[in-house]
DNA sequence: ACTAATCTCATCAAGCCCTGCTTGATGAGCCCATTAGT
């Protein structure tokens, strides 16, 4: 019994895989392996009566009948007690029912199907709530990091304007310690810390130890903004 | 080992009701389904 019920387990696992991925990816149906099983049966003749030893309806009436709202309603009783059906319960429900005990197999056996089934559906969907979840976060968490790294360039500039203005009083000229249009670097407005791309100081400061690389972050992330638009749209989430 | 019963999975088709969904039924299973009884 273990044994099968770990292959089964094996079954739903792949099947559940094969579901995300066929979702995640959209690849146009072709969702990795195929299905291990090669069969299949294409068209059942005509649908007549006494075919394949299946129960025989009462009154000979060949088309297919649909189970009461009673019968319905002892066997999702049953279900839930147990889904699996031993002879003997199969048997006792089905004379309890009036029923051929294969129909009564055979409900229980459409019943797991689809129970399954909609498990899986539910585990899919709250996964996918949790993926989109996720990118929003990360969405979140990149504009934050612009913000930081504004925040960053505003204050390098900060600091290199402090720094020239320390070195224009310590080169004796007195008084004035904002040094106003001293430094080149200066000419950008402090609020637009992405002019700082066009506005490199010639690394004449002495000990400017900011390295290049720094300010090579801001035309990097300057599209960044209507990519996390576009995300947002891609993901439905606007 | 052999066999009957049972399982899962994919599919068909009737039924209900308006075009696609639900549900009872069937067939295959390929390291030739698995399980349980003999």
């Amino acid at each position: 019994m273990d044994r099968y019920g770990e292959k089964q387990q094996q079954q739903q696992q792949q099947l559940f895989a094969s579901c995300v991925d066929a979702s995640l990816l959209a690849a146009s149906g072709a969702a990795q392996g195929e299905r291990p099983r090669a069969r299949r049966r294409r068209r059942r003749g005509a649908r007549c009566g006494g075919g394949g030893g299946g129960s025989e309806v009462e009154g000979g009436d060949p088309k297919k009948r649909r189970l009461s709202d009673e019968q319905v309603e002892m066997l999702e009783l049953s279900f839930r007690e147990e889904r699996k059906l031993e002879t003997g319960r199969k048997v006792h429900l089905a004379a309890e029912l009036g029923l051929d005990p294969k129909q009564v197999a055979v409900w229980f056996q459409n019943r797991r199907a689809r129970h399954k089934s909609k498990l899986l559906e539910e585990e899919f969907s709250k996964l996918k709530q949790a993926h989109d979840a996720a990118i929003l976060h990360k969405c979140h968490l990149e504009n934050e990091m612009l913000r930081l790294k504004e925040r960053l360039v505003v204050a390098e500039e900060e600091v290199r304007r402090l720094r020239s203005a320390g070195n224009h009083t310590v080169s004796g000229e007195g008084g004035d310690i904002v040094g106003h249009g001293g430094g080149t670097c200066v000419a950008g407005s402090p609020s637009s810390s992405f002019s700082t791309g066009t506005c490199q100081p010639p690394g004449v400061g002495g000990g400017d130890h900011l390295g290049d690389d720094d300010l090579m972050y801001v035309p990097e992330y300057s599209y960044a903004d209507n990519s996390v638009v576009e995300w947002f749209s891609l993901y439905g989430l606007i």
